[in-house]
DNA sequence: CGTTGAGTTGATGGAACTCAAATAGCGTGG
DNA sequence: CCACGCTATTTGAGTTCCATCAACTCAACG
């Protein structure tokens, strides 16, 4: 039961993107304040599972979080990495219970958001239930990027890709996209991606000797942008 | 500016899972009525384009409307079939501008929703606005459904689960789901399904010769269904 | 009947998977 | 600080699956 003043959203890194820091810090006078709570997760440890109650959303403030689904019956399946500055299930939050479950891929610092105080807010402000609504719809492009990233793409091609989207991202947040550290392992990349890891292996090696891109085990370097975005469309 | 009492949703046979028809039949005295209009889409023709201003969201009652997006650069990829009494384009209602075309494979009838006066009844009532959003979420899991179809699937297991998928669909508006025609041709279902229509055709045909399906040209029947989805599931 | 287009079948090559082995990173404890 | 062991990653060789290209069947239609 943090107010948001002891958040100090306006302090955090991730201010100027962060939708709910914003919206926590413009509404504390009028509303009583919006909670928001600050939590550690360690490598490997679930932020919430499939079939919890759906209670709350989260924002990324560093880190990196795997989302899952677990729902088909078979083997879980890596929908989505959020990245600092990202939401995280927003499309749960129409359901009762979770639909997938998150697990820090590496060790990473999260906001939690109350839904229910949150949903309060919408109600009351109409500007802050139409921007709920935009994110949500966002969110949901999400698995649409991912299903363009691979299906008609081979392999050297889903890679760069990939690369370029998480150069991206990071940028968004501030950090530099040239030159990065990649959080995932290969085996969650290739999972992510329908391939193998040998096979996201191969295709590192192969970009690396096209001189577009560097890379020593999870440190990236992109040389070449242009070229390797010519390496992602090209069918 | 037909008002809900003209388009009579209480005799259309999908009334009992159309929510803008049900909506529409119960706030008609208390707001005004929510103008729902019917047209007719000739095989082929779009319902919109990529970049139309989003002003409706749509049900189709008969036919079958494929969804592309063309957003990406390349060719057009093929998203989602929307089935007789299933929603289109309510993942662009946050947006100014639709970011997916919308095709008729067959000739098909729909109903257009006015997205402002829908809006209007949202906020008006939070019902429905909650119902929306929940619906605007499940809307996002179609691309998360075709993601775990394709991304980690053979082809004859692809296509297993298409037809499994298209059969449930069928079902839900009341079709019958062991035997019905494909309104799609062979090279949609590939590009859905990111093969080439000769391997969907090998598909079919291999499927016929375990005896769990018959194919002739459009028309399915799928003889056993269980072992259908042994197929789909069996990595 | 000949034409046309959709769908099927056959033959071949290439991309990615599989299994296996070699190498590089990385944390731990001496 | 270095040696050790464990895991992650890379590399290699053989195999499988699907795309490709081409020929063929079939039905609809004038």
């Amino acid at each position: 039961m943090l107010e948001a003043k002891r958040t100090g959203c306006e302090l955090c890194g991730l201010w100027r993107i962060c939708f709910p820091g914003r919206v926590a810090s413009t509404t504390e006078r009028r509303f009583g304040g919006l909670s928001i709570r600050r939590m550690r997760v360690p490598r490997g440890k679930a932020l919430y599972r499939s079939g919890d109650k759906v209670e709350s959303f989260y924002m990324i403030r560093s880190g990196c979080i795997k989302e899952l689904d677990e729902s088909s019956g078979r083997r879980a399946m890596l929908i989505n990495f959020a990245l600092p500055g990202e939401m995280l299930s927003l499309q749960s939050l129409g359901c009762a219970f979770s639909n997938t479950t998150s697990i820090a891929v590496e060790p990473s610092f999260i906001c939690v958001v109350q839904w229910g105080a949150f949903n309060q807010l919408c109600a009351d402000t109409p500007r802050i239930a139409t921007e709920l609504i935009r994110l949500i719809a966002k969110a949901g492009t999400a698995a649409r990027d991912l299903l363009t990233l691979i299906r008609d793409k081979e392999a050297l091609e889903r890679v760069s890709g990939f690369l370029l989207n998480v150069s991206g991202r990071l940028q968004v947040s501030g950090s530099r996209g040239r030159e990065f550290r990649l959080a995932m392992n290969r085996d969650d990349i290739a999972d992510y991606l329908g391939l193998r890891s040998e096979t996201v292996s191969r295709c590192f090696t192969e970009l690396s000797r096209r001189q577009l891109i560097r890379v020593q085990a999870k440190r990236v370097h992109i040389l070449h942008a242009a070229d390797l975005r010519k390496v992602f469309l090209s069918a």
